[in-house]
DNA sequence: GCCGTTTTCGGCCCGACTGTTTTCAGTCG
């Protein structure tokens, strides 16, 4: 066994959970394909999302324990107990011989769902992708009911697409896209409004696809333009109401018009998250209302009550409004219905950026550039962190890095800023390089020049579980160490996160005083939204930083404020919201 | 299978689009 019980513990609580949230889903699925009740495979899809998103280690928790998570009640609890106590659940190990694995990999095919999966198994014994791809040439399948050459041709079509693609993009990516199409069906004339929903509007770390919505009496014309914007390669569908493309980005646009007067009610729809409206549609039907996209509606007279603005539409489900960053159901319709809501940072709290490079090491831009961009942006304070030493490429040395801090001096308050009367603070500090063994660049001596020190892992991501989790609580430990950057050092799409016991060095950061940070890099987004959630509770403070190697980069900040929204903080939590003087006596860290 | 200001039974979010049908099932979000 661990040495470390806080070690021991919690890597069980990720690995657990996430397997049992894996094996409800498989059972919801199996019960889908197989024709079995939809309310009962819906329940198993909730009992599985509330697991993989449970605080505890599920592990750990015996039949009541497990009833208290929502919607596993007395036979779900049972099966969980069953899976830990013999490895297998024997109602899962029926369907998994009855249904093949592969027919149910055939659902992550678009427009092949779990009943087509059954069929083309049963009729033409098809328990994969590639045979179904065979039967397809063929032509096998369009014999079968329900079924025809158009079938044949959009699940052949579902098929390339599942294998050209990994199917999400960046953030900014999308940002940029949904912006561009928002900005040009807004010109379109007879739209009224036009907004971005769905998951960018939540911001989300990765976007599926883009939802738009436009208000309109006169949909025509919106949609005319919609299908002939430049980067439209194909019109997947088109109606009245909704059309759908793919675009050169390979990301598909859904645009949705809705009357003037559905505004908020289909901005609240089409928001999502889809278990955030679950909750919000069940409260409807509670009050014997209807929610749709186009109102709230008295369900006996059909007569619509409000559907004008998001805040009518929560205020008459007896909520507050909610912000999109929230809308995960991950405890806001509890919250709010407490009135407690978190009150959440805004990208406009922010008074400085904490993690900044120039040109003097990896950074495109020389440090005036920066600063003077960073006064441009209406901050108050500004850090400049380039590389130490130990990241061998950049060449730093102590008489450089010696002769920046000079500059940076004379700089200091020479640019003038709407974030502070007497100019742009400069702060001089550096990003350190922590090592195998949780060391740093400098010794303590050098690093106590500095106003403040990030230290991130650069290297040797593979190192044991234990070792990873030593390297970066001993760099906690370290009293010139104020941030720890990119904590998990993930690239999106390229990296995983490093395999170190999170729960041990957010333990660590609380206990030493050491913000963990939000990366904004559209690459990194660094803690992660759940990784936030779960730090914030052992009482972390973070720092939101752009990490910008050049001026265009100090934009990044709206991610990672969503990203911070998305882990609940407030400007409390973020000392780079926080006034300098207070700023400046958490970066002391305690020390004499 | 879960849940409860509709509370131990009877509901469970709901509308749009497509393709196959000839009134609707399946898929999607």
């Amino acid at each position: 066994m661990c040495r470390c019980g806080a070690v021991k513990y919690s890597e069980v609580v990720a690995r657990s959970n996430d397997e049992v949230a894996a094996l409800l889903q498989e059972y919801a699925d199996l019960i889908s394909i197989t024709g079995g009740d939809a309310f009962r495979a819906r329940v198993y899809e909730k009992a599985a999302r509330a697991v993989g998103g449970h605080h505890a280690d599920v592990a750990g928790l015996d039949l009541k324990g497990l009833q208290e998570i929502p919607n596993v009640g007395k036979s779900i609890a049972q099966k969980v107990l069953e899976y830990f106590g013999t490895g297998s659940v024997p109602a899962v190990e029926e369907l998994r011989a009855k249904i093949p694995a592969g027919v149910r990999r055939l659902t992550a095919i678009p427009t092949l769902g779990p009943k087509k999966a059954l069929t083309v198994y049963e009729e033409l014994g098809i328990s994969s992708v590639e045979e179904l791809a065979e039967a397809i040439h063929q032509e096998r399948l369009r014999d079968l009911k329900g079924f025809g050459p158009r079938t044949e041709e959009n699940i052949l079509h579902g098929i390339e697409l599942l294998r050209s693609s990994g199917g999400r993009v960046q953030l900014d990516v999308a940002m940029d896209l949904a912006e561009d199409v928002v900005g040009a069906l807004s010109e379109v004339p007879g739209c009224e409004r036009c907004a971005y929903a769905g998951s960018l509007r939540r911001v989300r770390e990765t976007i599926g696809d883009i939802d738009i919505l436009a208000a309109s009496t006169k949909p025509a014309p919106i949609m005319r333009a919609f299908t002939r914007l430049p980067y439209v390669t194909e019109v997947i569908g088109t109606g009245e109401k909704k059309t759908s493309v793919r675009t050169t980005k390979g990301l598909n646009v859904d645009l949705r018009v809705v009357p003037p007067d559905s505004w908020g009610a289909a901005l609240q729809y089409f928001t999502g998250s889809k278990a955030h409206n679950i909750r919000t549609r069940e409260r409807a039907v509670h009050h014997k209302l209807k929610l749709s996209e186009y109102g709230l509606f008295d369900v006996e007279t059909g007569e619509k009550i409000v559907s004008e603005t998001e805040e009518e539409v929560y205020a008459r489900l007896g909520l507050p409004w909610i912000p999109p960053t929230l809308r995960e159901d991950r405890g806001e319709i509890e919250a709010g219905l407490r009135g407690e809501l978190p009150a959440l940072v805004v990208e406009s709290d922010l008074r400085g950026d904490l993690h900044t490079h120039t040109d003097l090491t990896d950074g495109l831009a020389p440090l005036e550039e920066m600063a003077e961009a960073a006064a441009a942006r209406g901050y108050a304070y500004y850090a400049i962190t380039d590389h130490a030493p130990d990241m061998a490429m950049q060449r730093m040395t102590d008489e450089r890095m010696l002769a920046q801090r000079a500059r940076v001096r004379e700089l200091d308050g020479a640019y003038p800023t709407r974030g502070r009367r007497g100019g742009l603070r400069l702060l001089h500090g550096t990003e350190l390089n922590i090592g195998p063994d949780g060391e740093v660049d400098w010794p303590d001596d050098f690093l106590a020049g500095f106003d403040l020190c990030v230290a991130s892992v650069h290297s040797h991501f593979n190192q044991s579980r234990d070792a990873l989790t030593r390297r970066l609580v001993r760099a906690c430990e370290n009293p010139y160490v104020n941030i720890i950057g990119h904590p998990t050092t993930r690239v999106l799409g390229r990296r995983p996160g490093i395999d170190a016991d999170l729960d041990a060095v957010f333990a660590a950061c609380a206990r030493t005083g050491t913000a963990l940070e939000v990366n904004a890099h559209p690459d990194r987004l660094d803690l992660r939204d759940e990784d936030i959630l779960r730090a914030r509770r052992h009482g972390v403070r973070f720092a939101v930083n752009s990490d910008a190697h050049a001026v265009p980069h100090l934009a990044t900040m709206r991610y990672g404020i969503g990203t911070a929204q998305r882990g609940w903080l407030t400007p409390d939590d973020v000392i780079n919201t926080w006034p300098e003087r207070r700023l400046r006596t958490f970066l002391r860290k305690g020390r004499s």
